[in-house]
DNA sequence: CACCTTTGTCGAATCGATTCGAGGTTGCGA
DNA sequence: TCGCAACCTCGAATCGATTCGACAAAGGTG
C-alpha cells in the first residue's frame, strides 16, 4: 500500500488550494457548488476517504473519544450485566454525538497510574463506571492530565459530577414491602464494600470502612424503613456464585432469617440457589429480593422481586454529563428514579 | 482552566529547546542526565502530564486505537457472554501493547456506512467480532478508509484474517458422544443464520441461505458424525429466551427427540427450561447439550454438557493478529481448539 | 463609470510533538 | 598544542487538517 492520500493530494488533483479543499469537506465557509463538486470528484478518483481524524483532532484539540473505566477490574465488571447494560446505554447515547467509547482496562493495582492507555490515550473525557473509590490511582492520573471525569455511581464530594440512582429510597420501599408481609427476621447480602474482596459477615468495624456508595445508601434505606437486619454478609462480587456462598452462610443455620435482601439481582439468584440446595422453598420458607431489575429468564418460572433501576437512562445521563462538560458547563449530580417490582420470590413468612 | 501546558512551555521553563525537551520524554536519542532531569523538573513544576497523544499520533500516523464492532448490533451482542468474554480477552491483550479498544456501535442498518465513528474515528485497525456478514456496510466503509480489518469468527475468503474455533470438530465430538449414548432422534437448535431474525424450523431453502460461518460449520460437524437431525430450528438470538422458544417448538410434539443439541450454551439453558415446563426431566427424558463452555452457575446443580471454546485465547489471538498487521505482516487464519466437556445434562435416551 | 459589497479562493499560521541533520563543546590522543 | 571524535543541543521541517485574514473577481448601486 502506498502512502495514504492526503487532503493536499486531493487539492492538487482538483487544481485548488488545500484550504479550499478543506472547505469542500467541512462545509464551513463559502464555496461554490462547482468547486466543491470538483474537489469531491477528485477525492473519489483518488480513493480519498475524507479528512483524517488525526489532523482534525490536533487542530481542534478534541479527539472525540471518551474513556470508560468500568469498576476496578474490567474483566470482573464485564461479567456484570448491570455494567454492561449501562455501558450499552452510554455508547448508544455518545455515538450519535460523534463521541466514541474507549475501554480502559484497570487492574486495580497501583500500577494503573502508569497504564499506557490512561497515561497517553487521547481522551476528551473519562467516565468511571461503578467502583470509583474515593481515591484511585486512575482517577489521580486522569485528573493530573487535566481530563474531565464523570462518575457513574460513586462518592459525591470529590467535585466530580455523579450519576446515581435512588438506592436509598428503593431499598426502603423494598424493606417496607417485606415488613408489610410480616417479615421480622431479615438478612442482607451486600455488594463488595471496598478493599479486599471476601465473603464474610459484616461487623461494625467493617461497616465503618465502607467505600462503596451504593452499598452504603442501600443499607441506609433499610434503616429508613426501621429495619435492623438480623445478619449482614458481604459478597465477594456481584455474581451468582458469590450469592450462593453468601446464601449458604445465612441460611445454613439453626434459625435462618425469613427473608434475604441482596444488593444485586445476581446475588439474589445465588441466594435462591443456595436455598434450594438446603431444601428451602422460595418464597414459602424464605423470601428473596434483589436490586437492579435485571431480566433473569433462567429463573423461570420464578420472577425475582427487585428494585429496578433504569440502565439505559443511566448511560444516557452520563453521556449528557460528558457532553455538558465538553461544552464547558458544570453539570449537577443526577439521581435517577427506581421502581419496586414485585415478583414471585417474596411472600409472607412461614407460619412457624 | 488555562490552556493546557505544552511541551514548548516546559522547554522554555527548563531553558532548553523543544526538541531537547522531547528527547527528555521519549528517551530516543542522546541526552545528558542533567538536562533530562531539568526538563522533567520543569514539567512537574508546570503540571505537565507528558506529551499529548494528539501531537504524537499525528507525527507517527498511529493513534493506538483499535475499533471493535461486535456483531451486527452492539446492544444485542453485549448481552451475549461469549462476545463479552472474548472482548475482555482482546482488551486485556491489546492494553499492554499500548493499544486501546474503541467500541463501535453498529445498528445493522445501511446507515452504518455513515456512522460518525466508523467514518472518522482515528483507528489503526478494526476488529469485527462475530456476525461479520459476507458484505456489511461497516466493513465496506472501513476498507474504503484503508483501515486493516481482522475478523473474530466470520467468513474466510474475504482476504481478511480470521480467528475461529474448531466448530466442526467440536460438534462432531459432541454428536458422537450422543450417538454412543444411544441417541437416534437428535434435534438441533441453530444460531441465527443471517438475514431476518426469527424462531422457525429450518428447511432446505433456509439452509442454502446460511450466512453465519459458525452455525454452518457446526451443522457440518453433525454430518461428519453421520447424524441426520430429526428437526432443526433456528433461534432468534443466542439468548435463554430464544432457547426456550425453540425448545417448545421441538419438545411440545407427539414424538419428541431424545436429545437436543444447541449451538450455544444460552440456547441450551433455554431448552432445558422449556423441557422442565413440559414436565420432561433432563437428562432422563431428554438430553440437552450446548456449545461454548460458559459458566452457568444458575443451572446448578446441573452442569451443562458442552463444547468449550477458549474465550480469552480467542481475544488474544485477535490481538496478536492486529499487532502483526500493524507491524506490516500478513497473518494467517487461526483456528483455536475446543474441548468436549461432559456435564449432567446428557445421558442415555429413555428406554421407551 | 466609479465605488462598494458580496462571494469565492488562496496563503500562511497554527495545533503539539517527533526527527534528522547541522553545529557547538568538550575531551582525549597524538 | 592541534585535530579529531564523541556527545549534546538546537533549528527547522514535517505530520494532516483547520481557520483567519487578505485578495481578486463579480455583481450591484448611485
Amino acid at each position: 500500500m502506498t502512502d495514504r492520500t492526503t487532503l493536499a493530494d486531493v487539492a492538487a488533483a482538483a487544481g485548488v488550494s488545500v484550504s479550499t479543499a478543506s472547505l469542500a469537506f467541512s462545509g464551513a465557509g463559502p464555496i461554490s457548488a462547482a468547486t466543491k463538486e470538483r474537489v469531491l470528484a477528485a477525492a473519489t478518483e483518488l480513493g480519498y476517504a475524507g479528512p483524517s481524524a488525526l489532523g482534525r483532532s490536533l487542530r481542534s484539540g478534541r479527539s472525540g473519544i471518551v474513556g470508560v473505566v468500568i469498576g476496578d477490574q474490567l474483566r470482573r465488571s464485564f461479567r456484570d450485566p448491570v455494567s454492561v447494560r449501562v455501558l450499552d446505554g452510554l455508547a448508544g447515547s455518545l455515538g450519535p454525538r460523534g463521541l466514541g467509547v474507549l475501554l480502559v482496562p484497570a487492574t486495580g493495582d497501583e500500577d494503573d497510574e502508569n497504564d499506557p492507555l490512561v497515561a497517553t490515550a487521547p481522551l476528551d473525557a473519562a467516565v468511571l463506571l461503578f467502583g470509583a473509590r474515593r481515591s484511585s490511582p486512575i482517577l489521580g492520573a486522569l485528573q493530573h492530565r487535566g481530563i474531565p471525569v464523570v462518575l457513574g455511581e460513586g462518592p459525591t464530594g470529590l467535585g466530580l459530577p455523579v450519576v446515581g440512582v435512588a438506592d436509598r429510597q428503593g431499598t426502603r420501599l423494598l424493606a417496607e414491602h417485606l415488613r408489610d408481609l410480616g417479615h421480622e427476621r431479615i438478612a442482607v447480602v451486600t455488594l463488595p464494600l471496598g478493599g479486599a474482596r471476601r465473603c464474610a459477615p459484616v461487623d461494625p468495624t467493617r461497616l465503618a470502612e465502607i467505600d462503596c456508595p451504593p452499598a452504603e445508601h442501600r443499607l441506609d434505606g433499610l434503616r429508613d424503613a426501621g429495619i435492623e437486619p438480623v445478619a449482614v454478609v458481604e459478597a465477594a462480587a456481584s455474581l451468582v456464585e458469590a450469592g450462593t456462598d453468601a446464601g449458604r452462610v445465612l441460611l445454613d443455620v439453626a434459625d435462618p432469617p425469613t427473608a434475604v435482601m441482596t444488593q444485586s439481582d445476581l446475588l439474589a439468584a445465588g441466594v435462591i440457589i443456595a436455598a434450594r440446595e438446603l431444601g428451602l422453598r422460595v418464597p414459602e420458607d424464605v423470601s428473596v429480593a434483589g436490586f437492579d431489575g435485571l431480566d433473569l429468564p433462567w429463573l423461570a418460572p420464578d420472577v425475582l422481586t427487585s428494585v429496578s433501576q433504569p440502565f439505559a437512562a443511566k448511560g444516557q445521563a452520563v453521556a449528557e454529563m460528558v457532553t455538558a462538560i465538553l461544552a464547558g458547563e458544570q453539570p449537577a449530580d443526577v439521581e435517577l428514579p427506581v421502581e419496586l417490582r414485585l415478583g414471585t420470590t417474596t411472600g409472607p413468612p412461614p407460619a412457624a
